[in-house]
DNA sequence: CTAGGGTTAG
């Protein structure tokens, strides 16, 4: 007895595919019998196979002829329970041991997912040939035992059983693309198919893909150009490497080059191809392919086909036309699922994405890690969803808690919640960090405002460079085996807001030179973000050259430079650049069509330069020219524009013709801080009392209004809406300001004397306030809240933060450096003479950012004139 | 009797 025969299993129940009717034709004799059943086997009539067996059955004891195609057609369906049975029979009818026979076993039972039983079935045949060493190799890969696969292959070799062959050598293709060290194994089994001539289209297609996998997507190109048998496959093979390995433009140029070769893409080809078109939002060119998918046979019914094509809509900002197509899929996998999810996650469709995920799972389809890490985001935005930290709970009950995907997606939750302690936690457990790991942690800081932990982190990312697992798989020359993680242009342009958040300038600058070194400049999205970062840092002029400079541009870009001339207030300017966008669109002669931030660019820019009548004339004009509906922020930005010109009652008036479905908060908030300016305490009184109403939690409603009380010297008013505030139990944010000095961001906070130099500071300022007298200033004391005396509210005045922060700069740079700080909240008035005078007096150019815009302070004057 | 190419996510 042969051990390999042996079943370790108890008889088996008769599996109910065997059950079935008997062909009542008569099938005279058993090499009849074995002929039908392997022509079935071999049409892919699997059914049918099975089906003749068990009538087989019945008539004759089945034979070693009839175990392959039995098994063959049991693999192609995998059915288990049926090849186990089939098992049974081996041992009871089989005559003589067969090599071909245990051989069909191994690799049965490897593609019905027992790994043990084929280990076991190849552990005990002796004489083993090629064939049963590669369906051992090949199921070891097929059950991701890359490193075991090598053994297997090693052991292989060393048993001299038989020679490798062609197929021996596409599972070792497969398995070193997925190890440690692949790529010397890679070349190691590309040499050995040079050396021994174990050449052919399968062969050369998986040598492609493993050189893909490496990302040395150069050398996968180059072997296939070299290859002369090139096939269906083969170019299928070429485009999918190129596709995922982010070579969009490049895969949509070998379907070109394919179709012109002749050779018909089929749905894989599609399934590859479209993935670019997605990436690249050639929404036109994915349409095409959607018309070729529906005219061609079978195209359209292929899954791979219909969620790439879901996937390719939906990123293409074209949701519905994602859930047209869903609808038509007519066998619904779980990736289409996926797809439509995150198509509508993507798109902020949260409620759409929701019910969605309900229908789903009421339809039982079981959602795997990509579902839920595509349903998060959603669920996140979604208000009616606030239970998180359940669906964490779920999401580790389920067993997904250690997904990469699913990690980000947690990550990036707790994150917007504000948590990022947990985000961190999750963070330090990821296994193998990869570079959308460090992304994402990276932008969680961002958003949490802790700007210099993302700075800290894109330091640290490139200190962990060629630690453990912590590297990517990239192109690298020949002889290189990895080279290390690296921040790319996801990484540059998260972290770039943080330093225009920061002004720190510095920082800023050492990313562009990053940015220029690794060609990364060049792209549209990094670029608008140096424009924005160079801009927020005060440096209006840098961010002009980075424009003029840039190949390409868009709408973003655009947007960012007539924001930033307005926040350098020239709004001038800024409205020419609007024109010269909408006439000539700059570099590529496309004109660029302006969308609703361009609006609020452009009246922030008249606002901050007085130039109320460009403003209302573009305001009502913007529906008719470029279809743009005014929204609630593009009213807030009409009532500051008028407001801060003095027309305070022209801007009540104008909340009051605002359509009812469109939210009036800014534009309140806007009027209630015009009202600051302008000391109208009546129209004051009731932007505040609806303000009040709408949020009773923001500290700034409270503070405002308290401030237009005080100036006005109505002292108890003043205090009530203190109180009130002190009531609600809502805290006035801190005021704080910041500057860069060498490799870090000193902050100050109001009445801070934490700073390690605060003692100097304090009499540095105080020195300065007896210069500041003599040249005529009288301390404005009328934004501070307190009710003291005179001498206490000007100390106070001298502790805000500006002030801390200017201190600073004067005493730790040279003479003659410009100093640049940057604020939390609006400079206030005092703040702003005092900072015209000391530029005098120390002769400094002195540029402080706040919430709102850039004032420059040189010699005595402001570049806002005074309009702010 | 064993083999090559495909969809979804951050």
């Amino acid at each position: 007895m042969h051990s390999y025969l042996s079943l370790s299993q108890r008889p088996l129940p008769y599996p109910s595919s065997l059950q079935t009717e008997p062909d009542h034709r008569p099938p005279p004799s058993a090499t009849q019998w074995v002929d039908l059943l392997r022509s079935l086997t071999q049409s892919s009539s699997h059914r049918a196979a099975i089906s003749t067996y068990a009538a087989m059955l019945a008539a004759a004891p089945p034979d070693n002829f009839a175990f392959p195609a039995v098994l063959k057609s049991a693999a192609a369906v995998r059915d288990l329970g049926l090849g186990r049975q089939v098992h049974a029979h081996v041992l009871k009818f089989g005559h003589a041991p067969s090599v071909a026979v245990a051989n069909t076993l191994v690799d049965m039972y490897g593609k019905c997912g027992d790994a043990a039983a084929a280990r076991r079935v190849f552990d005990g045949i002796s004489g083993r040939d090629d064939v049963s060493w590669n369906s051992m190799i090949a199921t070891l890969c097929r059950f991701e035992e890359w490193e075991a696969s090598l053994r297997f292959l090693r052991l292989m070799l060393s048993s001299r059983d038989a020679e490798p062959t062609s197929f021996t050598l596409v599972s070792a293709a497969h398995a070193c693309s997925h190890v440690r060290g692949g790529s010397r194994l890679a070349r190691q089994v590309h040499a050995y198919t040079l050396r021994n001539g174990v050449w052919g289209t399968y062969t050369n297609n998986a040598l492609v893909t493993m050189y893909a996998r490496l990302g040395r997507v150069n050398d996968a190109k180059a072997l296939f150009e070299a290859f002369d048998d090139k096939d269906m496959v083969s170019w299928n093979t070429v485009i999918s490497s190129l596709s995922q390995n982010d070579r969009f433009e490049e895969a949509l140029v070998y379907l070109h080059l394919m179709i012109v070769d002749g050779v018909r893409p089929d749905g894989v080809t599609l399934a590859s191809v479209l993935p670019a078109c997605s990436h690249l939002e050639r929404v036109g060119f994915g349409r095409e392919i959607h018309c070729y998918a529906l005219r061609n046979e079978g195209l359209i019914e292929n899954s791979f086909v219909g969620t790439a094509l879901i996937d390719m809509y939906c990123n293409c900002k074209q949701a519905e036309k994602g859930r047209l197509v869903f609808d038509g899929v007519l066998r619904r996998t779980v990736a289409a699922w996926n797809a439509m999810l995150a198509g509508y996650a993507r798109n902020e469709f949260d409620d759409e994405a929701l019910r969605l995920f309900v229908e789903m799972v009421s339809e039982e389809f079981c959602p795997n890690a990509t579902t839920l890490s595509s349903v998060l985001p959603a669920c996140v935005r979604c208000e009616a969803f606030f239970d998180q930290e359940g669906i964490h709970g779920y999401i580790v009950k389920r067993g997904f808690g250690s997904d990469k995907y699913v990690q980000n997606a947690l990550m990036d939750m707790y994150a917007r919640m504000g948590r990022i302690e947990i985000s961190r936690m999750i963070f330090g457990r990821v296994d193998r960090r990869d570079i959308v790991s460090w992304n994402t942690m990276i932008t969680g800081c961002v958003v949490c405002g802790c700007h210099d932990d993302a700075l800290n982190l894109l330091h640290e990312m490139q200190r962990c460079q060629g630690e453990d697992g912590s590297e990517a798989f990239v192109d690298c020359e020949e002889g290189e085996e990895r080279i290390p993680l690296k921040p790319n242009s996801v990484t540059l342009m998260t972290v770039l807001p943080g330093c225009a958040s920061l002004a720190a300038l510095g920082k800023g600058k050492e990313i562009h030179a990053y940015a220029v070194k690794q060609m990364l400049a060049m792209d549209v999205a990094v670029g608008s973000a140096l424009v924005d970062m160079y801009a927020k840092c005060g440096c209006l002029r840098l961010a002009r050259i980075v424009f003029d400079q840039m190949p390409v541009r868009n709408v973003i870009t655009w947007n960012v430079l007539i924001m930033a001339y307005g926040m350098h207030g020239k709004g001038e300017e800024a409205l020419e650049l609007f024109r010269r966008m909408t006439t000539e669109g700059g570099s590529s002669r496309n004109v660029i069509r302006p969308n609703e931030v361009t609006y609020i660019a452009v009246f922030a820019a008249c606002s901050h330069s007085g130039m109320v009548d460009e403003g209302l004339h573009l305001f009502h004009t913007m529906k008719a020219r470029h279809g743009i509906e005014p929204r609630s922020d593009h009213y807030a930005c009409l009532v500051d524009l008028l407001g801060r010109s003095g027309q305070v009652k022209e801007a009540y008036e104008l909340i009051n013709t605002m359509p009812s479905n469109v939210s009036k908060v800014d534009a309140w908030s806007s009027l209630l801080g015009a009202c600051r300016i302008h000391q109208s305490v009546e129209i004051g009184e009731i932007a505040a009392k609806h303000l009040f109403d709408l949020e009773p939690n923001v500290a700034s409603h409270y503070v405002l209004m308290s401030n237009i009380y005080s100036s006005a010297g109505l002292w108890d008013q003043a205090m009530e809406v203190r109180k009130k505030m002190k009531e609600m139990g809502v805290r006035k944010e801190p005021g704080c300001s910041w500057i860069e000095h060498g490799d870090e961001v000193h902050k100050f906070l109001a009445g801070d004397s934490s700073h390690p130099q605060s003692k100097e500071l304090h009499e540095y300022l105080e020195t300065l306030s007896l210069r500041m007298r003599k040249e005529g200033y009288v301390p404005d004391t009328s934004c501070v809240l307190h009710n003291v005396d005179d001498e206490e509210k000007e100390t106070m005045l001298c502790g805000h933060s500006e002030r801390l922060a200017i201190a600073f700069g004067l005493l730790n740079t040279p003479p003659g450096t410009t100093i640049r700080v940057a604020k939390n909240l609006r400079v206030c008035n005092d703040c702003h003479v005092a900072t015209k005078i000391i530029s005098k007096i120390v002769d400094r150019a002195i540029i402080l950012r706040d919430v709102r815009r850039f004032h420059h302070f040189r010699n005595g004057t402001c570049s806002c004139g005074d309009y702010w």
